[in-house]
RNA sequence: GCUCGGGUAGCUCAAUGGUAGAGCAGUAGCCUUUUAAGCUAUAGGUUGUGGGUUCGAGUCCCACCCCGGGCACCA
């Protein structure tokens, strides 16, 4: 033991310290190298997975078939002679029951040497117990991994169905930095990251069924656009030129339906140098389709097919289908202008701007006089319009001034045609017919050039190699941009964006 | 950035300014259908970090770090 101390103290990381309980781990560990026993494994041959093993007991049978099953230990009853224990895998978890006499002397020794964690894989005859839960009688037994740390398995049992825990690894953060461990533990969790899974699969099998090519443009961009954010910006050493993150897909997927590509879509991450709460995280999935010669009416189809098609994917995944929201189609659609003036009772464009920041006070805007009439129009649509709207429902043709990348309206140039999906208050999806006039393209970046010497930091530069595109001349272009992550917090009614990405951006500990 | 709350054993949590505790996990023992198994014994701590007040600080004060909620920022 006390040699065995002196090696965990140098395979400690420094300010960690389990202390006790990895000593005793790697004596365990000791032990059973001393008797052969490898602790770990290179690979087993695994018959099932607990949930198929489970179905193989049909209703009223005591005796099933022999299965072999691997996972790790998530709860030990050791019972003199015997012991019960639960074995845990990606799908779920079955009880197992070990016997010295059924196990044999040598297999015997090793289970006593088990800890919660271990790995271990095992082959018996199913069974049912006295209070009918479908159980392995375990007849061979191969330790797979040894766990030097314990997971934070919690106890729990079943009541009226729900699951009920007991000193639960509830964290947020530990579960956050040590996701695997979150994982491991919470099966909830291996459901909804299971389920943001099947998110991105439907969609892109949606797209593709319509036609659409899944494509990979640059993550290092010379130039940023499509998007107004600061940009993280690093170094390429042999070029020795600044790159930037990029903050959006949208210029270079444009490019392409320039090229002929007439139905594109990317996935993927964009990262915006910003704040993180629990709606933002420096880096996110955006999806991002544009479909040559349609427009934003269209482009409101697919968004809604995509979503029923998405919410129908879900609301089948156990767990996580409960909280799916039912979607009724086709989507409500309401105009920008005549919903903020009904809202707002007042026709807030006919306003000068002291009567348009006194009305923008009264609602609750904060500090309007300082800001810009476009942003308080935008302030007061968010407080009250969008933070209203719980259903899915089209908001369209915004005001021209809050939307420098759209096509204007036909029939009306002060509006233009854009719309954006909002649901319980968030915006889900942004979309545009998108501008395709090289000319009135180039005074848009020209001016956003002004604003950026102007000392805007969120303004982007003349992108003169996408000007060139455009002027070989782009077709008229439906274009949208979903948020992945927002869009599944939205379906699994999550709350936190910390809770629906696998590894969110943290200060190191 | 502002503000409120939190940080104590591996996990979940206690502790009037007066000897840092419990349950689970761990270790040793008993127990051949248990399931938050049970019983007996036992080990486990730089109370986020650094200062200060005090005879004495987990507790009071100051600064800082980290996390969470809210606000601000983020088309």
């Amino acid at each position: 033991m006390s040699e065995s101390a002196g090696d965990v103290t140098n395979a400690e990381q420094p300010g960690e310290d389990l202390g006790f309980v990895m000593r005793d781990r790697l004596a365990s560990l000791t032990r059973l190298r001393e008797r052969g026993v490898e602790p770990f494994a290179y690979a087993f041959d695994r018959s099932h997975t607990t949930v198929e093993a489970r179905a193989l007991l049909g209703e009223g049978d005591e005796e099933g078939p022999v299965v072999r099953l691997a996972g790790r230990i998530a709860s030990w009853r050791g019972q003199g002679k015997t012991a019960f224990a639960h074995l845990v895998d990606q799908e779920g978890r079955l009880q197992l029951y070990l016997r010295r006499d059924e196990l044999g002397e040598e297999a015997w020794e090793t289970s006593k040497e088990l800890h919660l964690s271990d790995v271990i894989g095992v082959e018996g005859p199913l069974m049912r117990t006295r209070t009918g839960e479908v159980t392995v009688r375990v007849t061979s037994l191969t330790l797979l991994a040894k766990a030097l740390r314990p997971l934070p398995f919690g106890k729990e049992q079943v009541v009226d169905g729900e699951i009920v825990r007991y000193s639960a690894f509830s964290d947020t953060e530990q579960r956050a930095r040590q996701r695997y461990a979150d994982l491991a533990v919470h099966p909830e969790v291996r459901a909804l990251f299971t389920a943001r899974s099947l998110l991105t699969r439907t969609i892109r099998r949606h797209l593709d069924d319509l036609g659409y090519l899944e494509v990979e443009t640059p993550v290092l961009q010379p130039l940023y656009g499509g998007a107004a954010a600061r940009p993280f910006i690093t170094h390429h050493n042999a070029l020795d030129m600044p790159l930037y993150l990029r903050i959006a897909d949208e210029l270079y997927l444009k490019r392409l339906i320039v090229g002929g590509f007439e139905r594109v879509y990317e996935i993927g991450h964009d990262f915006r140098n910003e704040g993180i709460d629990r709606t933002h995280n420096p880096e996110f999935t955006m999806l991002e389709f544009y479909e040559a010669y349609a427009d934003y009416r269209t482009m409101m189809t697919r968004v809604e097919s995509l979503l029923v098609a998405a919410a129908d994917v879900l609301r089948a995944v156990p767990t996580i289908g409960a909280s799916v929201p039912t979607l009724v189609t086709p989507f409500p659609r309401i105009e920008w202008v005549p919903s903020l003036v009904q809202a707002a009772g007042v026709d807030v464009l006919a306003l000068d701007d002291a009567g348009l920041k006194e009305v923008a006070a009264r609602i609750g805007v904060e500090r309007p006089g300082s800001l810009s009439r476009p942003k308080l129009l935008d302030e007061m649509f968010q407080a009250l319009v969008e933070s209203k709207i719980d259903t899915p429902t089209f908001v369209v043709d915004y005001p021209k001034a809050l939307s420098p990348l759209a096509k204007p309206k036909r029939g009306d140039d002060t509006l233009t045609e854009r719309f954006e999906l909002f649901a319980r208050g968030k915006e889900l999806a942004n979309a545009f017919s998108e501008l395709n006039d090289p000319i009135d393209q180039r005074e848009r970046f020209e001016a956003q050039a002004r604003l950026k010497a102007a000392g805007d930091d969120e303004a982007t530069m003349v992108d003169e190699d996408y000007l060139r595109a455009m002027e070989y001349g782009m077709p008229p272009t439906g274009g949208v941009g979903v948020g992945i992550d927002r869009l599944l917090m939205y379906l699994t009614d999550t709350a936190n964006i910390r809770d629906v990405i696998l590894f969110p951006t943290m200060r190191p500990e």
